[in-house]
DNA sequence: TAAGCGACGCCATCTTGGCT
DNA sequence: AGCCAAGATGGCGTCGCTTA
């Protein structure tokens, strides 16, 4: 009976009354210690110090959650992590969250809806402390409504800028600033290539190409906006006859680096060659709608829409809310990345 | 005034005891 | 036997008090 009792008193994990009763100070003493707060003197600290490494005991953390209300568990919930998009938005995400000592879980959804809203449920039920979306599409009201007892950040492609604790990539200003480059370096006559035309964010991008267009005095042309499929050989054929239609052409703007990769190939087959001299018309600058790594072969001028900073500001959001200081994520200003297409 | 301690509260889950 | 309400349990953080 003796040696049950033994062995099952030795399998138990010690406690922070275990590491009082060896150091032989107070229950609090040692919370005290543990946590640096309190005034406690050196050499009682270095005995529950030494106390605590040698029952080798380990703060209980569904303990403190139960007192402190806390678990400091942050649950971020994406489309695809294997997405680009979505990769670099939690780079800075989770940096910025461990760097305020939160514990960050990921978890991605498929396309369906109800596949998102398990997700969710799933990080209630674990009781984290706050969620942060990462999503393709703007969130349903439904969804905002279940999520309102739950401080919650929101990162969207396609976002609506005027809801509460919502950033995304400003496509708008992003164009509006590349539009103007091509401008300010005398090009008259751009084409814009690529996107779906049910797309929300293309739609955005051509508000910022028709804004800059017109605050330069240029006439936009309807029949130089096309529209493209996600694939390099669809945006070659078409890049090829728009320009052989149309020769006065200069500049494009390409909407994606798949469409940027086709353009290439596009304006090759016109006879024509990627770059900034307009003045020969034998060149065709083109600048990109979607950053490109230095790495990449193309040495294409781009728009970076600084990802990771948008997930650091989601992520800032996020821990105003937890800390009761709500206040707003300012958009990031995307930034031209000046390479030798345009 | 620094150092240390007791008591309380957190809250979901389990146990106990009383009642029908 | 079944149900329900009340109390106990788990480990920890912190307020406010006591002690030297």
């Amino acid at each position: 009976m003796v040696l049950q009792m033994d062995s099952k008193h030795s399998a138990k994990k010690p406690t922070i009354a275990d590491v009082a009763a060896l150091a032989g100070v107070s229950v609090a003493a040692v919370s005290q210690v543990i946590s640096g707060k309190g005034r406690i003197s050196s050499w009682t600290a270095q005995i529950v110090k030494d106390a605590i490494n040698e029952l080798g005991y380990v703060r209980n953390h569904n303990a403190s959650t139960l007192r402190s209300g806390k678990t400091n568990l942050i649950g971020i919930v994406l489309h695809n992590i294997s997405d680009n998009f979505c990769a670099e938005l939690l780079d800075g995400v989770s940096g910025e969250l461990e760097a305020n000592g939160k514990i960050p879980l990921f978890i991605q959804y498929g396309k369906d809806g109800a596949s998102l809203e398990n997700r969710i449920d799933l990080f209630l039920h674990l009781n984290v402390d706050g969620i942060i979306l990462i999503t393709p599409y703007d969130v349903s009201d439904d969804l905002y409504i279940r999520l309102s007892n739950t401080p919650t950040a929101y990162i969207s492609r396609n976002c609506h800028y005027n809801k509460k604790h919502h950033i995304g990539p400003n496509y708008f200003n992003a164009v509006e600033t590349a539009t103007e480059h091509l401008i300010k370096h005398g090009h008259r006559n751009i084409a814009f290539i690529g996107g779906e035309k049910d797309s929300y964010s293309r739609a955005e991008r051509i508000g910022g190409f028709f804004s800059a267009l017109i605050s330069y005095d240029v006439i936009p042309h309807n029949e130089w906006i096309i529209d493209c499929p996600n694939n390099q050989r669809i945006a070659a054929e078409k890049t090829s006859n728009l320009l052989t239609h149309n020769p006065q052409i200069t500049a494009i703007l390409a909407y994606d680096e798949m469409t940027a990769n086709g353009a290439i190939h596009g304006i090759q087959q016109a006879g024509k060659s990627v770059g900034k001299d307009n003045y020969i018309a034998r060149q065709i600058a083109l600048l990109c709608l979607e950053n490109i790594p230095d790495t990449a072969i193309t040495n294409l001028t781009c728009i970076d829409f600084s990802l990771k900073e948008i997930g650091m500001r989601a992520a800032q959001d996020l821990i105003q809310q937890l800390e009761s200081h709500p206040g707003q994520p300012n958009n990031t200003v995307p930034k031209l990345i000046l390479r030798d297409s345009a």
